[in-house]
RNA sequence: GGGCGAAUAGCUCAGUUGGUUCAGAGCGCCUGCCUUACACGCAGGAGGCCGGGGGUUCGAAUCCCUCUUCGCCCACCA
């Protein structure tokens, strides 16, 4: 009989992945029906950016969403794994406008309108470009069912969560200091503006006292605001201050007098302890100006240029802030009001997309009141109704919520979700509006609607339903929310995972988006740095498919990444990196290319087999799978996806690979009818199929192609969407796992003497077992035919007894394994190999017997310790009495 | 300033409730093999006072304290 399949010896993921993914995708098999009565599963992805080029941060979370949701699919869940994209308001502008600037051209030439259209003509073009980058590693997601935040239909549902909440009094115009970024020209969130720990200057300087002597001295970071002053304040109950309450301190620079007055806010123990007050430029100092009615100039304009009618002189006039802060400290240093310059540490804000430093500027924005969102979210996360994994980020997650701040969600953009607030200009009625009004509905006045944009994250939020059609009541809504697991990076559980939860409970009638955030770790090169395009230390994770194959790339993310801890790869040795998972699938092709060579077209299923009388190698190893099947389905629902992924390689490669295909080789010549050939077959068929299955979420194609070679497989069965193996508790066998290991180790055992005493490979060599039982003689004599196969032996005798001139070892249970090497063996070396093997055993009894005589060992440890130990003492002994007695034999001084 | 995490073989990491056949894996290294599924392989091997110190316990890589180093998050001391 003819092979079933001519295969290389050699998987080439490159005429697979392609094919198999269309066939995916040709058979529907990502796309959850709505109508399908098993109950769903859903994941909806992080959107990435529009702008975005798959990198590996992505990779890392993706794959770990399709292992999940492969998972749960071939366990018979109507899985839903919802992809989309971002609009990613500031990202995306600051690309568009940096192509612009290459035409020599800004915004404001083409105008809001043409702009808007130029990014949505370039979001055309890149926004599917990432999605299709996540299917050549292998993403089973619902395609049919992508979204984009800025669709008409997710639009709708953005405009009316705005106007909900405006309705419920939770949207309010703020007048305070909020984050702006001047190279974006917008507000920021708190969160948007990120802290990055810097050495500055903590700059002292001299206001002169106004009609008095003296001085007050204060310290700043940022000398420029000064301009910007209205006040200095002090502690109340500070002593240093008493002089000058009341008087006014001459501003220099600016030349204007301003207050010296008394705050309880301001921190005695900092600086001088007097704290100049720019109310404008600064979110403490607005608190203070509040509370003493003072004037707010903002000195600076919207891109950090210094600008005031009277308070910035002509020479400072239009200046970079940073700029100016030098001249300033040049002009105080000549007026001789420069005390002196210190070094200091302190956290500075910087644009999250840009990264220029954030300035704190006086401005009206619009604000959502966070505190009625979170409370109940806080309150369902104590009463478990959702987790968060791994648990460690309670803590982090809980004082976030308790404190949580309102959200500033106007950004002065251009691409976004316009605020849906409308303003008459005749008699300024303002409102919140589903439809675009034409007319004021008080005095039919014309209207006006505010130019600012949605914060991107006031889109993303609503992610897990606006998707599914919110807020028209879709059948897939309907179905697919709640959903289960979001998974995702620790650095937008605030941005993105708290507010998803938020949205989820005030507009879903209080149903939390999903049961468990799994937040993943983040990818790092070898010097802990992140990866990132700016640093140029990123891995392209299409790179790694072109050279090595998808899923080596997802064997590497998978196996590497423990439960939330980060992942270390090098970016400058990808062969060390990805090989592993290269490997890996190479070594299942090729135990594919072997077990499918010889198995027949028909197969006899597990079920027909006298399971009991089957030879010890096929008992074991059934009852390995069942173990590996348990272990690898308990990982995974505990989400220890690289735990449960090298269970099963430790199961096709180590077990079933290395021993059993070894073990039953000669029972499985294709041509012929070798009693036990049918078993093995089935055996092996079963197994293979099996371990097929429980890979499959980690490593699709190769797994895919194999299972769909086996026999009798219909042309259009797909893995993607067969079943999760079965437990078959009756396979499992402790007998055969305690037995079938003493024949590994017998054989180990002689590969090893072998080894040591350089036994040319070609030689056959004799040997004899003397068995501790009369269990383990028949176990062993089983699988006879084995153990000299895999020992290179010509003869293996049952009759320890027969003296075999030879070296000696001892197996677990105590049984003796002899091997004859007539004239090669170096009787000195053999005793010292023994008398070494013997001091080993020997520390072990030792240690044992100091354990078990220790008189409260014995009173306090549980018993069945106890017993444990002593059973060990058993087995070391017998070990010890037949190294002695081989010693003795040998006539070993 | 507060909180969290990490420190185990040359490298990247497992080690879940403390019990000497749990000191492990992959890669790398050494030795020998093209044993007709696989050299992206097979067999054998070397290599670690489990970051330092102290404590709890009959017993600690595992629990507690402390120190050192690295990383992350949060925070209106300008």
């Amino acid at each position: 009989m003819p092979p079933r399949f001519e295969l290389p010896p050699q998987y080439a993921p490159h005429d697979v992945e392609r094919r198999l993914y269309d066939r995916w995708l040709e058979r529907g098999a990502f796309t959850a029906r709505v109508d399908s009565p098993r109950e769903p599963y859903v994941i909806v992805m992080p959107p990435p950016n529009v702008t975005a080029v798959l990198h590996v941060g992505h990779g890392l979370n993706n794959v770990i969403q399709d292992v999940l949701i492969r998972f749960e699919r071939m366990r018979g869940r109507a899985a839903e794994w919802l992809p989309g994209t971002d609009h990613a308001g500031i990202a995306t502008q600051n690309v568009v406008e940096k192509l612009l600037a290459a035409e020599g051209k800004t915004r404001f030439d083409l105008g809001r309108e043409a702009f808007v259209e130029r990014v949505w003509q370039f979001v055309k073009e890149t926004g599917p470009a990432i999605l299709e980058q996540l299917k050549v590693i292998g993403c089973s997601a619902d395609w049919s069912r992508a979204r984009f935040t800025l669709d008409p239909a997710y639009s709708r549902a953005v405009r009316e969560v705005f106007v909900r909440l405006w309705e419920e009094g939770l949207v309010y115009r703020g007048h305070r200091v909020i984050h702006w970024c001047p190279h974006c020209l917008t507000a920021l969130s708190d969160e948007e503006a990120e802290f990055h720990d810097t050495t500055g200057n903590l700059y002292y300087i001299k206001y002169p006292v106004v009609n008095g002597s003296g001085f007050v001295t204060v310290a700043t970071t940022r000398p420029e605001t000064l301009l910007g002053d209205t006040a200095v304040a002090v502690h109340p109950a500070d002593q240093r201050g008493r002089p000058f309450l009341g008087k006014k301190v001459r501003l220099p620079i600016a030349d204007v007098e301003i207050p010296v007055l008394a705050d309880e806010s301001v921190e005695k123990e900092f600086g001088t302890g007097f704290v100049k007050v720019t109310p404008a430029h600064d979110s403490n100092d607005f608190e203070i100006g509040v509370r003493h009615k003072l004037e707010m100039p903002l000195v600076m304009t919207e891109d950090g240029h210094m600008a005031h009618p009277t308070r910035v002189p002509k020479g400072l006039a239009g200046l970079d802030r940073f700029e100016a802060r030098k001249q300033i400290v040049r002009m105080l240093e000549a007026q001789g009001l420069l005390v002196k310059v210190e070094p200091h540490q302190h956290a500075l804000r910087r644009c999250y997309r840009c990264d220029t430093v954030v300035e704190p500027r006086l401005s009206d924005q619009w604000f959502v009141k966070m505190k009625p969102l979170a409370e109940p979210v806080l309150a369902a996360y104590r009463d478990a109704k959702f987790q968060i994994v791994p648990e460690r980020w309670r803590a982090t997650f809980e004082n976030w919520m308790e404190n949580i701040r309102d959200w500033n969600i106007s950004r002065q953009l251009w691409w976004g979700h316009r605020i849906p607030v409308f303003t008459c200009t005749a008699c300024r009625h303002q409102w919140a509006d589903r439809q675009d009004p034409t007319r004021c509905p008080k005095c039919g006045g014309p209207v006006e609607q505010d130019p600012d944009v949605l914060d991107t994250w006031f889109s993303s939020w609503l992610w897990p339903f606006a998707t599914f059609g919110w807020p028209q009541r879709t059948a897939d809504l309907a179905r697919f929310y709640p959903g289960h697991t979001m998974v995702t990076a620790p650095e937008i559980l605030f941005f993105w995972v708290a507010r998803m939860l938020m949205s989820g409970y005030h507009f879903m009638d209080r149903k939390l988006p999903f049961t468990t955030v799994y937040l993943h770790g983040t990818v790092r090169d070898t010097q802990h740095r992140k990866m990132s395009k700016s640093l140029g230390n990123g891995i392209d994770p299409l790179d790694v498919v072109r050279l090595y194959g998808a899923d080596a790339l997802r064997w590497t993310l998978i196996a590497g990444s423990s439960l939330g801890a980060d992942l270390i790869l090098d970016p400058n040795d990808l062969e060390t990196t990805f090989a592993p998972g290269r490997n890996f699938a190479n070594k299942l092709w090729n135990i594919g290319r072997f077990i499918l060579s010889q198995l027949p077209e028909r197969v006899q299923p597990i079920e027909a087999l006298d399971v009991k009388a089957l030879p010890l190698a096929d008992r074991w190893i059934l009852s390995r799978l069942q173990a590996t099947l348990a272990e690898a389905t308990a990982s995974l629902e505990q989400f220890r996806l690289d735990e449960g992924g090298k269970r099963c390689f430790e199961f096709a490669w180590k077990e079933l690979a290395d021993w059993y295909v070894e073990a039953v080789k000669p029972r499985l010549p294709a041509e012929t009818t070798s009693p036990g050939a049918a078993g093995a077959q089935s055996v092996l068929a079963y197994c293979f199929d099996a371990v097929l299955r429980l890979l499959h979420p980690v490593v699709p194609f190769i797994t895919e192609e194999l299972w769909q070679k086996l026999p009798g497989r219909r042309a259009d069965d797909l893995l993607a969407v067969a079943a999760w193996p079965t437990p078959r508790p009756e396979l499992a066998d402790p007998d055969a796992d305690r037995q079938f290991p003493l024949v590994q180790e017998a054989i180990s055992s002689i590969r090893m003497l072998r080894a040591e005493y350089r036994v040319p490979p070609k030689a056959r060599l004799r040997a004899a077992v003397r068995p501790k039982t009369e269990q383990v003689r028949r176990a062993l004599a089983g699988e006879r035919d084995t153990i000299l196969r895999l020992a290179q032996l010509a003869e293996l005798a049952f009759d320890g007894q027969r003296a075999v001139v030879g070296a000696h070892a001892v197996l677990a249970d105590g049984s003796d394994v002899f091997v004859a090497l007539e004239g090669e063996i170096d009787l000195q070396q053999e005793c010292r190999r023994l008398a070494d093997e013997l001091t080993r055993v020997e520390r072990q009894l030792s240690g044992l017997a100091a354990k078990l005589t220790n008189r409260n060992f014995v009173a306090r440890a549980p018993a069945e310790v106890v017993a444990k130990e002593r059973e060990k003492e058993r087995a070391w002994r017998d070990q010890r009495q037949a190294l002695a007695d081989k010693l003795k034999s040998l006539g070993c001084s």
